[in-house]
DNA sequence: CAGGGCGCCTGCTCGC
DNA sequence: TGCGAGCAGGCGCCCT
């Protein structure tokens, strides 16, 4: 369901919910089919140990304790959510949390008192992913810049860009160049930067590549702010929408006209992916 | 070895 | 109302 900007949504949720110290009592895996690199029983570690951080890189979402890391990835259509009541379906891991005035998860739900702890993953597809990394992991070694930080800049996406042989849209969804930029916000970015998605990136100025860069950020930002993208399934963990979708100007909008010159949108095929655009212009 | 194709899963929508 | 086809926010593997 993820993008960044709605992986970032959640993760700032997590933080906001589950303050730090707050203790894990109990991982439970409620599915044999979850997708886990490190066996169940090892997880288990983290059983007892006080939250230090939750933190987000790239798409995924950390919980940092002194004896390990707990990574989260949503897949398409992994959300987590606050509830203590009956599970349903397609729910395949539990956390509880220590019960307590520190730990506020779940407040807002509804009101009244119902402060609950426990924290559900639920993922239909199941292409989300759940792993324990060490502390001196090295998973996101071969992971570019964050879209939103300080080395992601003109100079060196005009250098990637220059050096590929793919299109335009490959290279901006490539995690090494960097990271974040999913199917949605691509076609977002280069709608906002003129450029077609099946540009070779090799032909793309260096102007047009600052141009992308800016773009990058500028829809990223705006999205987060409008609390991110709700296409089928996605949900903050209080439940409610993010509402950019009605700020996507070509993505899902095929035979629409065009916000800037009402020609109607076209989408075309990359990469097996749909992919929105604007024939007049972007070129 | 970079890049494209495909599989992994379930659920929803659309056309007949 | 039922049914099959096509589609979906990601990513890793395999082939060229
Ligand atoms: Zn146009």
């Amino acid at each position: 369901m993820p993008e960044l900007p709605e992986v970032e949504i959640v993760s700032r949720q997590l933080r906001e919910n589950i303050p730090r110290g707050t203790r894990i009592t109990e991982i439970e895996f409620l599915t044999p089919a979850l997708r886990t690199v490190v066996d169940k029983a090892t997880i288990q570690r983290l059983v007892g140990e006080p939250l230090e951080a939750i933190s987000r890189r790239a798409k995924y979402i950390l919980f940092h304790t002194r004896r390990g890391i707990l990574l989260s990835h949503l897949g398409m259509t992994g959300t987590w959510r606050f509830d203590d009541g009956p599970l349903i379906k397609h729910d395949h891991l539990r956390i509880y949390f220590a019960a307590g005035p520190s730990c506020v998860g779940g407040k807002g739900a509804k009101g009244a008192k119902a402060a609950t702890c426990t924290l559900i993953y639920n993922d239909p597809r199941r292409f989300g992913q759940v792993a324990l990394l060490d502390l001196d992991h090295q998973r996101f070694a071969d992971l570019g810049p964050e879209p939103l930080g300080p080395d992601f800049s003109g100079a060196s996406f005009y250098e990637d860009c220059r050096r590929s042989k793919a299109t335009i849209k490959a290279v901006l969804m490539n995690p090494t160049v960097v990271v974040g930029v999913g199917n949605i916000y691509a076609s977002e970015v280069l709608f906002r930067s003129h450029v077609r998605p099946g540009r070779r990136a090799n032909r793309v100025s260096k102007k047009e590549s600052a141009l992308i860069v800016d773009s990058v950020r500028k829809v990223l930002s705006e999205a987060i702010a409008a609390g991110g993208s709700s296409i089928r399934n996605f949900r903050g963990l209080d439940s409610a929408q993010g509402h950019f979708q009605k700020r996507h100007r070509v993505y899902g909008r095929e035979g629409e006209p065009c916000p800037t010159c009402a020609e109607p949108i076209r989408r075309t095929v990359l990469a097996g992916r749909g992919s929105f655009w604007c024939g007049h212009c972007q070129k």
